[in-house]
DNA sequence: TTAAATTGGTACGATATCGCACTACTGGAG
DNA sequence: CTCCAGTAGTGCGATATCGTACCAATTTAA
């Protein structure tokens, strides 16, 4: 293969996984009340699986995005009482978001709804 | 494959995509300057390969992003004289984008340090 | 034990995204 | 021709994203 056309592969690559992803998530961010994005989805989803919780930082790390960002998506979780924000004991700096029930209840509500509309596709 | 695991297998499909789209799209953006969209790139490599130019309207189909937001990326790549924005003779509502020599340039310039920079992974 | 460097989180501001509503234009029905 | 339903693009406003700069807490070095 001419680099050139390695090139072009590449390139052909990135722009297919962009319109794959703005495909996924305007599919996704349908099912999901309000202005919810499809990245906060994922967040609840994480911290849903894990009891503990995370700090924001490890969530940003997981997901890729500025820590700004970050605190932005969670306040806003934190708002609709979808998670909690807590002091982390084991570092002053730090906090810790878990899950709240209703977020779980959320979550598995939303997957339902999701699972049922794409049962035909699967 | 029970329906539970399957919802979760298609959760983590979304999330999983979001997180690739996420960690390309920073990358690319890293090798264009300032204040340069991966799918502005995207754009003017659309346009570069069609000499006849599309209208703003095909392109937000193509790119799977809303008229509105075709519009502003439109406009930014214009401004930087990448493209221009002609009349559409044969739509008076309408408008034909094309890509200017400057755009063809910058495309094959950023194309050619982005494959110099990956060729190690490649 | 201080002083310096590093790290977690956020306030702020610049820019991007995109839904809604609107205008200008088109094309078809009568 | 005259309507009028449908279409292309955009202005506006709400919200999201994320870089810079900052503070407080922590770790490291001396």
């Amino acid at each position: 293969m001419k680099p050139e056309d390695e090139t072009n592969e590449v390139y052909r690559f990135f722009t297919e996984v962009g319109i794959i992803n703005q495909l996924i998530s305007t599919k996704l961010e349908a099912f999901l009340p309000g202005r919810m994005t499809a990245t906060q989805f994922g967040i609840l989803g994480h911290l849903v699986r894990r009891p503990d919780g995370e700090t924001p930082l490890q969530l940003s790390n997981a997901f890729q995005v500025p820590k700004t960002s970050m605190t932005h998506m969670l306040s806003s979780l934190e708002n609709h009482a979808l998670i909690t924000l807590e002091a982390n004991p084991n570092d002053r700096r730090s906090k810790i978001a878990r899950s709240t029930p209703e977020g779980a209840e959320f979550l598995k509500a939303s997957m339902e709804r999701m699972s049922e509309a794409l049962a035909p596709v699967l």
